[in-house]
DNA sequence: TTTTATTTGTACGCTTCCGTTCATTTTGCT
DNA sequence: AGCAAAATGAACGGAAGCGTACAAATAAAA
């Protein structure tokens, strides 16, 4: 967890180390952690199977760094939900449109199929995932849900169940086929009417 | 596929193959395809590896039946979806109801973990999932949805949307929470109190 | 009892991969 | 230029696991 955070000034490092946690991402999110090796890692990076070790402890230390830089970007992605100025109904379609956009990547399917493997083997790394995803997300839509509701704009009897009906809503089974199915994706009109159907369902079952 | 088809009358062969299988699960849902190895299994099964291989040709066909006897146990639980003369809120809660207990199921939670991660391996492992999984759900609820609304009992417009709403409603996110965490379960009141929320929700959405 | 199918244990060849060692070379910094 | 940090290639020990071969033992069926 502390090797490659021992400072080092050379620009060529830095380089090395992010190019190779790049190759160790595609290897474990295509073949899995056991079925994904080192050699190939460092191949793909174009570096010494040496330099991979120099950098990172050993295979569990590297899947865990791609695992906590993955989590980070999903952090960051939910983090953004600052209320505007804008209806609750636009807030809650951008958050929908939000939240699909981002979850059906190619990227974040694989990493959601790989993860759930590894989660037996090492649970630590299944909370620190649920920590910077679905309940970065819950809370910040937990946070918007009661302010609205403070402001009377819906009825909202617990925040925290009306926010997991929402993303229940805007997700539906869809997470399924794409964790189990392959190529599925949906057109960019297909999304927007997607959300915009869970935000009316929801906003019906939540009207004052 | 057809190693262990051949007709074995001995009473104790099939006994046998079925000890192998079911040590074959545990050990694949428990360390995922690639770390479980052949031997583990031969010794759960209190068995010989050249048995195994006797009755199964590889390790690959030894996963793909594992998988085939789950997914036939998926499709024969979510087929039962005959309405009865009850209600229709009675029959939706007892969908509801019914798709909680299976899903929360500790054994479901490990196989929907470990097969996504097979499915970049053979691809047409997680087609038959589906087929045997949520499209035959999907399929069970569109029925049931089409009719109460030919009765006029609700409004639906597309009943495939409608049947995918309400499984989006009853699960929610929990999937995530049980996939990626560990030790999460509901009570039965709380799975009873769940599924009631969803039913009401989905019965308030679609009102005639 | 004899015959036949099935099971077992052991051992083997083969492959793969992890993680390390070491001598050498390259690279960046001052 | 000179020095120290970093990268390389090749090779190795060791472990693990797949799938097979074979001879011996066991159990069922005739």
């Amino acid at each position: 967890m502390t090797h490659p955070q021992a400072r080092t000034n050379r620009r060529d490092s830095q380089r090395k180390i992010a190019e190779i946690l790049d190759a160790a991402r595609a290897e474990f999110f295509q073949n899995g952690f056991s079925a994904a090796t080192i050699e190939a890692i460092a191949a793909r990076a174009e570096v010494s199977k040496v330099t991979v070790y120099s950098w990172f402890k050993d295979k569990d230390n590297l899947f865990a760094q791609v695992v906590r830089q993955e989590c980070d970007s999903m952090r960051r992605n939910f983090a953004v939900d600052n209320l505007e100025d804008r209806s609750l109904r636009a807030i809650l379609l951008h958050a929908a449109k939000g939240m699909l956009d981002f979850l059906m990547r190619e990227e974040m399917v694989r990493f959601e199929r790989i993860l759930a493997a590894e989660v037996s083997r090492d649970p630590k790394i299944g909370e620190y995932f649920l920590d910077n995803g679905p309940r970065t997300l819950l809370a910040a839509l937990t946070r918007l849900l009661t302010m609205a509701s403070e402001k009377g704009e819906i009825r909202v009897e617990d925040p925290l169940v009306s926010a997991e009906m929402f993303a229940g809503l805007v997700m539906g089974r869809l997470d399924l086929f794409l964790r189990y199915g392959q190529g599925v994706c949906l057109s960019a009109e297909d999304r927007q009417k997607r959300a915009e159907r869970a935000v009316d369902a929801w906003l019906l079952i939540h009207q004052v």
